[in-house]
RNA sequence: GCCACCGUAGCUCAGUGGUAGAGCAGCGCUUUUGUAAAGCGCGGGUCGAAGGUUCAAAUCCUUUCGGUGGCUCCA
């Protein structure tokens, strides 16, 4: 006799176990047609699931309340509709294909399988499987659970012959993996004798299509409005790139057509906001294949976009400060062997550079390619002993040192500028009284990125970073924290960025592999989580996310695609000062081991204009803006006076154009318009007689009316001073 | 790196075995214009690169370079 709790505290009592469809219909019966399924205690569940005890139960349907997609409906939709695209393409490709796994993701679902050798699956067949799909919702199936004991899903799932059905049945049973691991085939764990399968038929079990599924589903295939196949891809069996490489095919699905509509035209809205797309039309960057790939040429326009936000992000820096250093963009390996980063990132970087000489004089003695490779990464004794007592651990085995004449020296491009940093800290003596030491530097390091990973300005192979490192006692940490978030508060408030999350990088609890005392942990630790909860924004904290020397916080920004992009990070670093010797002189005349901050809260200029550029769309505030003005003449008859206003406004410092071609007035503000110039001063014989122009801001498609150049030149040298975001002239 | 798709004029793209095209941009001429494209004309491409098949290749095949999307959120 269940009592049922729904969500808004009521009860309804029942004499017997119910599912939850009965529920929604002694609620109502519009709920019970627009029921999709439904949650127990907080457990999603399909519909037909039969409720013998108390339970808190909520009816899960395409909206909420407020008439909102419901992501629990959402998710229900997109698993059955993985099941639909799954059976429409076995209709069109053939029942060999191998399904492995498909489950929803955030923006739709996709579904893992294996093309058999001689077919192929390519977008020529999306609209046959988009059409099967149709016809399958059109059929308004039901979707049938069964439970089968254990013993006999797994002897069914075995006589069909698909190993990654097999394997997903075992790993849900909680049995080694006989496929994937290669483990002995252990029917059912002893342990276990009343476990079961489940499977989902999208119809009659036996008559029509079914599969291995946990659930749970919608309670028929009409009840997935609208979906439709995206797009290929590949992936590995488990993410695994030994294993099986399976084909992805991903789709997307939602309660009705209209909102599917919906969401492919945000699609394209968002291909239009493409910091690519943009990038090119407004001529921001290029990036050339000649200079290779994840290389940024920053052309012109874009030149100044980084210098303005060079010069406000100096500024902030001085008035916390920071002092600037410059350094270059390559360091000798010991240096990095010193550091850490070589040869343990190695994959992530590029390959260092050896000197002529050597390399000839290698060359002769008929050195190889894998020696020589052994011997860049190896250490002089005196690297090693100095590294293993500074840090108390044997961090350079014996087997990595070799005689100084083994050794091949060479340079690396810098990955980090960490240790270049550490170098100028240790070049003078440093009292307590002189802490923090805060060294800033727009410093251009270089990774090495797989190549599908590069994406435009968001993910490139060289960087320039706002990065800074702090040098500072423990008692100084949360302090320089503190001001570290402050920065980023206020250049976040400036340029209208309110969609950003913070991630709190924590310890494991249970790991050993981080330097430093427990006490300072501790302290840093708290020390970030207090930072991160003044600024205001949604943070998380995610423990084993820290980095080995220390705890950290990163920012996170969303793009117009929804793929989120960290920025900046500030990380806590016990281990750096250990690593290069670096100390300060302490109140008992004692030397002390700093604690070092890195700290680059814009991650790199690259990807935070990257960003910036979707951000607004390329229509950039006018402090922002590659031409802030520019002058229209009406006619050639008024060229004389444009250039006039043109040389006023430059001479107030003011990035202005003129656009004097003989087009028409339309033709020059439709261009204007399009390279989204903030303010178009439009000039004719009036305005030359009475000294006055005529405005234009971006983004009000009319004339503003006249006012005189004097007061123009006044108010937006103040709103480029005061860096708005929004456009205010106006006569 | 791996998989799918793509690469044609500065840009956006059409052309699927038979003499390389359009619009925009550029240049010239006409027009002298008051707020989202005036008209006419001209120039511009070894069709990403290399190799192959063919009487004939932008088009078909192979290789290669580059771009785009994706490469777990564990039934």
């Amino acid at each position: 006799m269940p009592i049922i709790t729904l969500p808004d505290k009521s009860t309804k009592s029942f004499d017997h176990p119910v599912t939850g469809l009965e529920i929604a219909q002694a609620i109502g019966p519009r709920l019970a047609q627009a029921a999709l399924g439904c949650k127990v205690n907080g457990e999603l569940r399909d519909l037909s699931t039969l409720i013998e005890a108390d339970a808190s139960v909520a009816i899960i349907t395409d909206k909420t309340r407020d008439k909102q997609p419901d992501k629990d409906g959402l998710f229900l939709i997109r698993h059955t509709a993985a099941h639909i695209m799954a059976e429409a393409i076995q209709d069109v490709l053939g029942k060999d294909v191998l399904l492995a796994y498909g489950p929803p993701t955030d923006t739709g679902f996709f579904y893992d399988m294996l093309i058999p050798a001689g077919k192929s699956l390519s977008t020529d067949h999306f609209d046959a499987i988009n059409q099967r799909m149709a016809q399958i919702i059109a059929e308004n199936r039901p979707m049938t659970r069964y439970e089968v004991p254990a013993a006999d899903g797994l002897a069914k799932l075995r006589s069909e012959g698909n190993k990654y059905k097999v394997d997903n049945a075992e790993r849900a049973l909680g049995l080694p993996s006989s496929v994937y691991t290669g483990a002995k085939q252990n029917d059912v764990a002893p342990a276990n004798p009343g476990a079961a399968l489940t499977f989902y038929a999208t119809g009659q079990p036996g008559k029509h299509w079914e599969d291995l599924c946990r659930g749970p589903h919608v309670p028929g295939t009409g009840r997935v409005g609208a979906a439709r196949v995206m797009s290929l891809a590949s992936s590995y069996w488990h993410g695994d790139e030994n294993s099986d490489r399976l084909t992805r095919v991903y789709g997307t699905a939602f309660a009705s057509q209209a909102e599917l509509d919906a969401h492919l035209h945000q699609l394209q809205e968002a291909k239009a906001r493409d910091h690519r797309v943009i990038g090119k039309h407004l001529r921001l960057f290029h990036i050339d294949e000649d200079v290779g790939q994840g290389l940024i040429l920053w052309t012109p326009n874009g030149s100044i976009i980084r210098q303005e936000l060079m010069d406000f992000i100096g500024g902030e820096l001085r008035k916390q400060g920071y002092q600037q250093v410059f350094t270059p963009h390559i360091g000798r390996l010991d240096l990095y062997k010193t550091s850490g980063h070589f040869p343990y990132y190695k994959e992530s970087q590029f390959a260092p550079v050896v000197e002529r000489e050597a390399l000839e004089r290698l060359s002769r003695e008929g050195c190889s390619c894998a020696e020589l490779t052994h011997r860049l990464e190896a250490v002089s004794t005196r690297l090693q002993r100095g590294l293993n007592e500074r840090t108390g651990k044997n961090i350079i085995p014996d087997e990595r040192v070799m005689p100084d004449d083994l050794l091949v020296d060479g340079f690396m491009l810098r990955p980090m500028n960490c240790p270049h940093h550490a170098k100028i800290f240790k070049s003078a003596p440093h009292s307590y009284r002189d802490l923090p030491v805060r060294l800033a530097e727009f410093g251009t390091v270089y990774r090495w990125e797989q190549s599908g990973e590069l994406n435009g300005m968001t993910r490139v192979r060289g960087f320039t970073q706002d990065d800074a490192h702090l040098f500072c006692t423990p008692e100084q940490v949360p302090a320089e924290i503190q001001g570290c978030l402050s920065l980023v508060k206020v250049i976040f408030a400036t340029l209208g960025m309110k969609e950003y999350r913070v991630r709190v990088g924590l310890r494991d609890p249970d790991g050993k592999k981080y330097t430093g005392t427990k006490e300072n942990w501790d302290k840093a630790e708290q020390a970030c989580i207090d930072a991160a909860a003044t600024l205001g924004v949604t943070f998380s904290q995610e423990p084993g996310e820290a980095a080995f020397y220390g705890p950290k916080i990163d920012f996170v920004v969303k793009d117009v695609i929804g793929r989120e992009w960290q920025l900046g990070t500030v990380q806590v670093d016990y281990n750096m000062a250990i690593r290069f010797d670096l100390s300060y002189i302490g109140p008992d005349n004692q030397p002390h081991r700093p604690v070092a901050i890195h700290r680059a809260p814009f991650g790199s200029f690259e990807r935070f204009v990257g960003v910036l550029i979707e951000h607004f769309a390329g229509a950039f505030p006018a402090w922002l803006s590659p031409q802030q003005v520019r002058v229209l003449p009406i006619s050639e008859k008024s060229n004389d006076y444009a250039a006039r206003v043109a040389g006023v406004l430059r001479g107030a410092g003011l990035r202005v154009g003129i656009d004097a071609g003989d087009d028409r007035i339309q033709a020059k503000v439709k261009v204007a318009a399009e390279e989204k110039v903030p303010y178009m001063l439009i000039v004719g014989p009036r305005d030359a007689e009475s000294g006055t122009v005529s405005v234009r801001a971006r983004g009000i498609e009319k004339d503003l009316g006249a006012m005189s150049l004097e007061a123009f030149v006044e108010a937006l040298r103040r709103e480029v001073a005061e860096r708005r975001c929004e456009l205010t002239v106006r006569p």
